[in-house]
DNA sequence: CGCATAACCGACCGCTTCAGTAGGATTTGA
DNA sequence: TCAAATCCTACTGAAGCGGTCGGTTATGCG
């Protein structure tokens, strides 16, 4: 598997938020019951989102968590990122001061190592796919299977 | 991280293997001393490539190991999926029987769980990605970087 | 004020995988 | 016969995963 169910679930969580009428915040209890997830589980993930600040929160009763930008502005790169750390195809892959991708295998100079090339593209693929993902496109998706249902059931009635 | 290091050292592994002249088998020894890596655990590696078909073994003195096909038939899916296992984004993705992606989580019908758009994406970002690079380039990239080395060290000499 | 409701925080736990080691059995060329 | 190689199984320490639990803090409401 490429991702963990932390991935998973802190997505699904997002969607949830996104879902919510107004900015009006849900609490975790909520979210947790609506997608049958443990409680428990999701306060260590909405932990990650929120220091990643894609989710503000407020205390006490009639308390929960809101998006804290518009879910258009919301790209998955950064949720998944927030919830499972860096994404890189392997471990000898991270992100150089410039911006630049560097293998450890390669020490100095412009040395490549022969699997450079494969998990490049691999990068660009995943990071193009989530990137070029927002957390909008996953609520309408919802939406839209939601009212798929309703209207099946309506037209069995 | 996407994959861990068996990938890493299967594919290193491949590409030694596809730098071999003729049809000449190489020892796991000679791969392991040329990649630097630990012969025991290459071992294993190994034997899952050669379950899968990618490899084929000769045993006994001055046996080891060879491609099983020319180095431009072999995709990287294959041989990043024979270490790996599967390649899906998530733990509920599975092909069905008819080779669509599924969700364990569309129980039945079209429903579809809101991150289903998010992981095909990714899922196919990554299948081309891998399915896109052959061994043959893999080896001539490697190649490539080779001689620049030996041509850094001539022009210094 | 007091209480219920929520977010917060850290410790713990069983399980699986990872990365590697170890030891041996088997096959084969010289 | 011996050395070199594949082959196979079992084991291990460390880390991450998927939670659970108990407790603390903040806040709206009657």
């Amino acid at each position: 598997m490429l991702f963990s169910t932390k991935a998973e679930y802190g997505v699904r969580l997002m969607v949830e938020l996104g879902r919510q009428p107004g900015s009006q915040p849900a609490s975790l209890g909520s979210v947790a019951e609506a997608e049958n997830l443990p409680l428990s589980y999701l306060e260590h993930l909405v932990a990650k989102l929120r220091k990643a600040g894609l989710v503000t929160s407020t205390r006490g009763a009639h308390g929960g968590y809101r998006l804290a930008k518009p879910a258009e502005e919301i790209t998955m790169d950064a949720v998944v990122e927030a919830l499972e750390g860096q994404i890189a195809p392997m471990e000898c892959f991270h992100d150089s001061p410039e911006g630049k991708v560097l293998c450890s295998h390669e020490s100095d100079g412009d040395q490549a190592c022969s699997t450079k090339l494969l998990w490049m593209r691999v990068q660009g693929g995943v990071t193009k796919a989530l990137a070029g993902t927002t957390l909008a496109e996953l609520v309408e998706f919802s939406d839209q299977s939601a009212q798929k249902r309703v209207a099946a059931i309506g037209s069995a009635a």
